[in-house]
DNA sequence: GTCTATACATAGATAGAC
DNA sequence: GTCTATCTATGTATAGAC
């Protein structure tokens, strides 16, 4: 799915990863939008495991961030967003992993912003959190396309604006991602 | 395409669609791949017309911005980011486009925030255009998979900071978009 | 330019033996 | 749980008649 694209993934070739046959796919998952949604499945609750990692840190905004920007999971989710464009089941549950992971960054940055006592009215942190998804999701999808315009200086940009509201520090504790980008 | 998804394009459908026989496509395009890649000039060839054209409006934050937040050309940009996962051609092709959309983008928030006298060292254009744009693709993406947390925030936020900076006013002068999203 | 005919690959899925 | 066998649909693409 990551190598070829999700068009590309069939039973037959995942069988023949496996050293199986082709049949076994169906008889584990029945159909492969069943698959399909068990991946997603899998593959969301680890990052959301992530996250709830992340709002314990001591620096959990430099934390999430990382996650974020880090993300070699997540570039699946471009697959499975073009993949759910007709399938019901993949798209809501798509959809409810979104809200769940915008609520989780915006109630760390409401936290965080009200401990350093820094006024949440300018700045709200469900706005903050969708700047700063948009950028790494953004910046993920093109460093995967081979262009790069930008990203340092946009990177740097907020790595220092977070220092700015939780003081610097390191990311820490993130889960290693199972799969390896190329 | 946009119904469902890349994987569903076939060379039969297209046909149909036009009451014709499949072997015409051939005939025309040769290959499946050479008409994606066709279609995505096609369709990028517009979108750089719409944002040129915002350069010479009297508010081009404003249209640009409104070109990047209804943009219904632009998410075939997901299914072509998708699809671009192994074709060499569309993946170099999308990478230019990204590229030199990035560079109109900066250059009016250079010149509008210079036209106002406002210092570029605190928000670096190259960084603004990230900014915006991955919020335009996140609302935009996000608003197809039927979930809307905190899209009209933010919304309301960067039009306001819009305002801020080039004065309030309206966009101008967008080419319609030939598709409609359902 | 559009058609018919056709080759050929691959896909998802089911039935039933072991 | 894993296999063989098989059905059926769909896809890309080419050759050649009109």
């Amino acid at each position: 799915m990551h190598e070829e694209g999700y068009a590309a993934v069939s039973s037959r070739k995942i069988a023949s990863k496996a050293g199986l046959k082709s049949q076994l796919v169906h008889y584990y998952f029945r159909s492969m939008d069943d698959l399909f949604l068990a991946l997603f499945q899998r593959v969301e609750e680890q990052q959301f495991q992530r996250l709830t990692q992340a709002i314990a840190a001591k620096t959990p905004l430099h934390t999430l961030w990382k996650i974020s920007i880090d993300a070699q999971g997540p570039w699946l989710n471009k697959e499975f967003i073009a993949l759910a464009t007709h399938r019901e089941h993949l798209r809501k549950e798509i959809a409810r992993a979104a809200e769940r992971t915008r609520r989780i960054y915006a109630a760390v940055l409401s936290r965080v912003l009200e401990e350093r006592g820094l006024e949440r009215g300018a700045w709200p942190p469900i706005v903050l959190s969708i700047l700063l998804d948009g950028a790494s999701r953004l910046i993920n999808s093109e460093a995967a396309l081979g262009t790069s315009e930008g990203h340092a200086e946009t990177i740097a940009f907020i790595e220092h604006y977070l220092d700015q509201i939780e003081g610097p520090g390191p990311a820490e504790g993130i889960m290693p991602y199972p799969l390896k980008p190329e």
